[in-house]
RNA sequence: GCGGCCGUGAUCUAGUGGUCAGGAUUGGGGCUUCCCAAGCCUCCUGCGCGGGUUCGAAUCCCGCCGGCCGCACCA
């Protein structure tokens, strides 16, 4: 199992479609999710929804995706998210300048520095091109927002490169009409846009990302939860650094100092074992990696990114921030807005912790850990998606054995009946082993045959998936017994 | 963005200047009526885009777009 075998049965069963692909000028960077793909993200999302959002009793809102420069600059992003850059003159070698510096001088060189003083330094440093000994002159700036024009003016407004950003903005609204009663999480599923200098390896590096994020708004003087006790003795992943994840229990974080307070180590747990649980990983697969300083984003006090062993590598999937105080202070200086919380009567400025899940990134890991591979009878492969009944996409076919005696007409009765209810799909062309194949390559849990003895004795078969095991199932019982699998998986 | 390699139906691939671009798998239709991609018949879909060289380009050259790898970047 490796990433090509994986988005290459991804994009042949309709998982993925490279966006827009038959116009040869797409840029990279964007894929479209197929017919399988919806489905199969939409059963993660609420998976995510029931495991956190619910259980937590958490407020959602959808924001738009689209709002002005002010916002951004509230947020920071117009000024940070920003990498000065200098190109070669002559062989157009790309450099950050704050880097060559920062190794010239051996200190420490701050990215935010007007690009006039960049030049500058890389003249006074005589800093040349590493490739062809040009000297380097020219900082420019390299905003990775995408901006758009509103109206018939064109205002200047961008692409939300961070879905928090809506929640930010929406907050002192629901605070007051939400009866809002701290700590509380806001969630939010929604598109962000980063421009990627070079967007690579499909939907692990994209333009335009699905994310699903949690902001966790909390009195920074009171950080007891509710329901800490519940994380107290769960084992968190954790990782100092690029390593193994060493198991250590929630409260022993905090004592270590590893994890600042009991809200973050409830919120680790609550995000860890949801890929434990809902997505099915082990704990030595998952790892909670501690961001150094340099490594951080402009606004986080605390970092971890949890992590997910994969045949690419480690690969990030949620970034955890505490972003303290940063972003409801600047939207409220910004925008004039009283962004306070009264809490026993005193004012309270929320401080947020965050939980930014990826999901394109979360469903390639569950499709990369549910490809399966083996030679079958005859030598050939046998490719098939392991996909527990609660994610994938359709639950059962439903085919006649044979498309004559009735056998047809039964199944497609059958099918009839209980599609409204649960995804099903019916197939009656080709060899029944070819119909199964079909079924095992979509990650279709369950087949079910309709044979002569369906017709006299009630009874269908039903054929597993993973394991081609086949069991006998009565007619009038197949609702419930899919149900039953539906629910236990 | 730089460097290297690469780009033929949905997938894998043959084709290195000249007959209608060939095959396999998949997919559609039909026959067969069958419990793990059986067999037979049949059909659809392709040279990434643009320009150049040439009597003639999938093939050679240039540019662009895209992919992979390395560097850089990565909230």
């Amino acid at each position: 199992m490796n990433y090509e075998d994986v988005m290459n049965l991804a994009q042949r069963r309709g998982y993925l479609i490279r966006s827009a692909e038959a116009y040869p000028n797409t840029p990279a960077g964007f894929w479209d999710y197929g017919p399988l793909g919806v489905s199969l993200r939409n059963r993660y999302v609420e998976m995510w929804r029931k495991s956190i959002v619910k259980r937590d009793e958490m407020i959602e809102i959808d924001a738009a995706q689209i709002m002005p420069r002010s916002v951004f600059e509230a947020s920071g992003h117009i000024s940070n998210f920003t990498d000065p850059v200098v190109v070669c003159g002559k062989c157009r070698s790309l450099y950050r300048p704050d880097k060559l510096i920062e190794e010239k001088l051996g200190r420490a060189t701050p990215e935010n520095l007007p690009d006039a003083k960049y030049d500058e330094l890389l003249k006074e440093h005589g800093i040349r091109c590493a490739k062809c000994g040009t000297p380097l002159s020219g900082t420019k700036r390299f905003n990775m927002m995408f901006k758009v024009g509103v109206g018939p003016q064109g205002d200047e407004a961008y692409l939300r490169p961070e879905t928090c950003q809506g929640i930010f903005a929406d907050i002192p609204f629901l605070f007051k009409t939400q009866r809002v009663k701290l700590p509380k999480g806001f969630a939010q599923v929604g598109k962000s846009f980063r421009n990627e200098i070079a967007p690579r390896q499909g939907v692990l590096r994209l333009r335009e990302i699905l994310q699903a994020e949690i902001e966790v708004c909390f009195d920074p003087g009171a950080t007891a939860t509710p329901r800490f006790d519940v994380a107290a003795d769960y084992e968190l992943s954790i990782a100092k650094g690029d390593v193994e994840p060493v198991p250590t229990r929630v409260s022993d974080a905090i004592s270590a100092g590893t994890v600042p307070n009991k809200l973050v180590g409830y919120y680790l747990y609550l995000i860890q074992s949801f890929y434990e649980d809902a997505v099915g990983l082990k704990k030595e697969e998952i790892r909670l990696r501690t961001l150094t300083d340099v490594e951080k984003a402009f606004y986080s006090k605390v970092a971890y990114d949890l992590e997910v062993r994969t045949s690419v590598g480690w690969l990030e999937l949620v970034a955890c921030n505490y972003r303290s105080d940063y972003d409801l202070k600047r939207h409220s200086e910004v925008s004039g807005t009283d962004y306070t919380v009264e809490v026993d009567g005193r004012k309270v400025l929320p401080h947020i912790f965050e939980l930014s899940m990826g999901v394109d990134r979360s469903l390639y890991v569950i499709l990369e850990r549910a490809y399966r591979s083996e030679k079958d009878a005859k030598g050939g492969d046998r490719v098939y998606l392991s996909l527990r009944p609660g994610l994938a996409p359709i639950l059962a076919g439903v085919f006649p054995l044979v498309s004559k005696d009735g056998l047809d007409v039964e199944a497609e009765r059958i099918y009839e009946e209980l599609r409204a209810d649960y995804d099903l799909f019916y197939d009656e062309s080709g060899s029944i082993g070819r119909r199964y194949a079909r079924a095992d390559e979509a990650g279709v849990p369950f087949c079910v045959t309709v044979d002569q003895d369906t017709l006299t004795k009630g009874e269908v078969t039903v054929r597993s998936r993973d394991d081609r095991a086949q069991v006998r199932v009565k007619t009038d019982e197949l609702g419930d017994w899919l149900e039953a699998k539906l629910v236990s998986g």
